[in-house]
DNA sequence: TTGCGGCCTCAACCGCCGGTCGAGGGTTGA
DNA sequence: TCAACCCTCGACCGGCGGTTGAGGCCGCAA
């Protein structure tokens, strides 16, 4: 059984199997005195494993979230990524995997914000009043820091927060696009779309300029 | 010119694009006094690389020698490079956010224009109609070729040059905002500003995103 | 029933990748 | 003159993908 997918992939050992396991990508049986018993399912699951990893350099990671689209019953995949697995969870429940986990799960307290941004209290209650930093409960995010520092240096050029509404609404405009089109869920679309309306807005705001 | 890539893809960081250079995966030029200068098509080039890591999970090793390939010309690997950087003009196509680099010059005629864009006559004509691309005479510039771009790949997700006239709109607005801060005359002061409202642009996207 | 080669577990360790950090120092512009 | 960048170079780091080894049970055959 080992020898068969030895035959096929040179460097699958033992220890990778054992590796494998623990890291929940197979679950052999096991035999009454506690021996691994390789289905032909676990093979081929152990197939697609070792294939993707030396064929499309995936991340066990990735891996393993293909293998559970695939349990929950969406396509198999030939040679692709499975489709997002969007799939309608269950309403209500709150869904523990909290994947596409970001950096920017950063969480700063109101004055660690403030120092972060180097802005003064005033500057940065007329950001919140403006709706331009938004709290998340009572903490504030990374991207609140970028924000605040973008309008910081507005304001050295005399814009106030005031002036700079048009950007939020712009940007709620197309968030609502982009959730319109990749769907509420945060993932690679959902990033795709952003990086795309990002750079669309920049090549616009200079053509703009320009004439 | 930093900043302009940190628009898009927040953890690009000086010391990454150092490490970057050091494995020989972009070699901007440099300055008399030795610092780094990207160029369009460098930013470009790392474009390219950053995606490929975020989207496809690619090891920078594999990345590199897609570079490599797609510098001698060729079109590398199955399931390899999408959307590659290889310009199918002389002149290399400018394709990145850099506020500095005077693109503006580049005079194209309508048929230039979307060949280099890579998009079908119906498009850019409801581009045009959204005014999402403006002729100046009977010339476009390079940013023309940006929003096409955009556009295009906006596209391939279902949405229409309709859909995307509330970026023109926001554009509109924030060049205003420049030009009444900043006059007029195109300077450096300009760019700044420009570059700055880009910077605010994709910070609260990223923002309201993660709600 | 002893021996020997497998398999088991669990924890420690390892090498590589993809960067980050910090010391020490030059450059730029207000 | 000073702050705020940028530079290099070497040390360091965390995570990933396993490997190794100690200590022990299983099974077979001499």
């Amino acid at each position: 059984m080992l020898q068969v997918l030895q035959a096929e992939f040179a460097d699958v050992t033992i220890s990778k199997l054992r590796f494998l396991e623990a890291e929940g990508l197979v679950t052999p049986a096991r035999t009454a005195s506690g021996y691994r018993k390789f289905s032909a399912a676990d093979i081929e699951r152990l197939r697609y494993v070792l294939t993707a990893q030396r064929d499309q350099y995936l991340p066990l990671k990735v891996i393993k979230e293909h293998l559970g689209a695939m349990d929950r019953g969406l396509r198999p995949t030939p040679g692709g990524p499975p489709a997002a697995p969007v799939a309608a969870e269950p309403a209500g429940l709150p869904v523990a995997e909290d994947f596409g986990a970001d950096r920017t799960e950063l969480k700063l307290t109101r004055e660690e914000l403030r120092v972060a941004a180097g802005i003064t209290a005033e500057l940065l209650e007329q950001l919140e009043s403006h709706q331009l930093v938004v709290a998340r409960g009572n903490h504030y995010d990374g991207d609140a820091i970028l924000v605040a520092k973008a309008a910081a240096e507005f304001g050295r050029y005399g814009v106030e927060p005031r002036h700079l509404r048009p950007f939020r609404t712009a940007a709620d405009r197309e968030v609502g696009l982009i959730e319109q089109v990749a769907g509420p869920r945060r993932d690679d679309k959902t990033q795709e779309l952003a990086a795309l309306a990002v750079r669309l807005h920049a090549a616009l705001v200079r053509s703009r300029l320009s004439r």
